[in-house]
DNA sequence: TTCTTGACTTGGACATTGTCCAATGTAGGA
DNA sequence: TCCTACATTGGACAATGTCCAAGTCAAGAA
């Protein structure tokens, strides 16, 4: 996680104690918080850290590529650290739990010629539903 | 569409003027709308059609099957009447025209059984992203 | 080390989208 | 035609996110 604040410093980012918290809250696999757990996590070691600042650091992050804005069920969006290797995700469907996965071959090229409408096709979101062990009884 | 509404009646569904006039603003392919949309174009055909009952019918026609809800912001919620043919959704990155598409294959059996860490996983959607003619100058 | 400055943070107002509820209206069967 | 359970309404409220003016501070300069 140093490794990226130190590339964030680098790239001319001013890094300040909010700044800090925050990414450290994004560290680890399997993480997919909202900006409110986030802030909530960040605010047990800065307690003074406000929402705005939370939302502002998220909304860079995703910008400079850092994390993924991930939407899974049209409510609060939720935020991926794991940015740097191609995943998808699989979402449970009564308790909301998420975990990266990583289906084989590529779903872009799944995607015939004459369906893209001539659309310059450049990415792809998939999304895994169904019911994890504990959620299944 | 009357057979929609016909199918509905039989599952005892009340026939409202209201229900009617939202039926009815969903006719169509490629049709993508958020409720303000759905409420909007209601109200041109049943000026005192009220918000709540717009989002009222939309819920019920979710739970009945009639309709999707697609999310391809992070915003407002869509409601894509396509649903009884199987399809996925391809989104202009700039713009956010949404075209209904038919990707080859079937992408739930890219997700291998060491990769769904025993989900019991029932569906699947991919939403395609990129610039449409029109947006890609 | 201290100074300076432009970038960062803050709190609160505001916007958007959606939910809930008590009062009122009405579709469709008896 | 009448009943009544179900549907509709409008407005309050909730959840999530954005914006802004004023105050604060990280980091380079001296």
């Amino acid at each position: 996680m140093s490794d990226l604040l130190e590339r964030l410093r680098g790239r001319g980012w001013r890094l300040t104690a909010q700044r800090r918290v925050v990414a450290e809250v994004l560290d680890g696999d399997h993480v997919h918080y909202t900006a409110d757990e986030v802030h909530a996590l960040a605010a047990e070691r800065l307690p003074e850290i406000s929402r705005a600042t939370v939302y502002n650091t998220l909304g860079e992050l995703v910008t400079l590529g850092e994390v993924i804005e991930v939407t899974t069920d049209g409510r609060a969006k939720r935020y991926d650290p794991n940015a740097h290797h191609a995943h998808q995700h699989l979402v449970c469907a009564r308790c909301g739990t998420i975990r990266d996965v990583h289906p084989s071959g590529d779903p872009l090229s799944d995607l015939p010629a004459q369906e893209r409408y001539g659309f310059a096709v450049s990415a792809v979101e998939v999304t895994y539903r169904g019911l994890c062990p504990d959620c299944a009884t």
